[in-house]
DNA sequence: GCGATTTATATCGTTCACGATGCAAAATTA
DNA sequence: TAATTTTGCATCGTGAACGATATAAATCGC
């Protein structure tokens, strides 16, 4: 068992894997108090853009297929943070709206990025280095998106 | 909504989660022959390295609880891929060992990481780039691990 | 206009991930 | 040694992810 590729401490994907469940881990103490999921704060902030988009609109901008957003919007809907309605020009669609509690949400999520920047508590040039990290990652997921069709 | 921070864009987290998702995604044409999925690879790569080890050292080297590992080796064992024996001096301990055909897939499984460079398919200098990412993501994972205490 | 295809959503089944809880064995402390 | 704490593993419930499949509406090609 010599392949030094097939060992744990030489593989990227590996850590790309821990950090994002770390990370969301890491959300915990901001996102429970708002009784949300990470997934589920990332529909919001979807929302938080721009309102009342169609299931398809929202599940391309996280780059999930309806097999996962609806369920994930039927627990949202169920929780009173959206509505469903179905669309008036294509009534295939189903158009998601943010409830008054969904907008509320959004004054308590204000801090959270930076809470979360201050948690990791790592040293600012550190901090400076995972940012300048983005066009990389940007790259790679160009990429393995077009792997993934 | 003009909090710059909260916007999808601006998340590094986001790229995060997304390129954890796809990269598993990619690795489907590769684990699906071997009939494993990613987190099982991940079990294999730590046997491989060393046979025999209890539930929680594997758990350690992968940074997944009890309730994550029980189930998945339960599956990984009525795969025929493991099997679990109880420790002799401490009797609490699973003793997770390679079964022939576990040990069969290391051959299977050598090209692998080859493979999945290539598929990404980035220019050279961009898998330098991504390389190079990894002692700021390893930083990261320590300050995430610390968080998940 | 009409059959074929694509698109938007939903459902089902399986695997992960993980909080909460339980239990017995081992280690520690009194 | 007895009492307490810790450790190792397991189980349960919930929420993702996602492949496969289904259905109806919209769009395309002719």
């Amino acid at each position: 068992m010599d392949n030094e590729q097939l060992k744990l401490e030489n593989q990227f994907c590996f850590r790309l894997y821990s950090a994002a469940r770390l990370m969301m881990g890491a959300y915990h103490p901001y996102l429970d108090p708002l009784g949300i999921t990470y997934p589920q704060y990332l529909v919001l902030l979807v929302l938080w853009e721009q309102d009342k988009q169609p299931v398809c609109d929202i599940g391309k901008r996280l780059m999930l297929d309806t097999n996962t957003m609806t369920p994930l919007l039927q627990r949202m809907e169920k929780a009173g943070l959206i509505t469903r309605t179905r669309g008036k020009e294509d009534t295939r669609q189903r158009i998601v709206s943010l409830t008054k509690q969904g907008k509320a949400l959004y004054e308590q999520a204000q801090d959270i990025p930076e809470n979360m920047r201050k948690a990791v508590m790592m040293p600012e040039s550190d901090v400076e280095e995972l940012l300048q990290t983005i066009p990389t990652l940007d790259k790679l997921i160009e990429e393995l998106k077009k792997l993934n069709k």
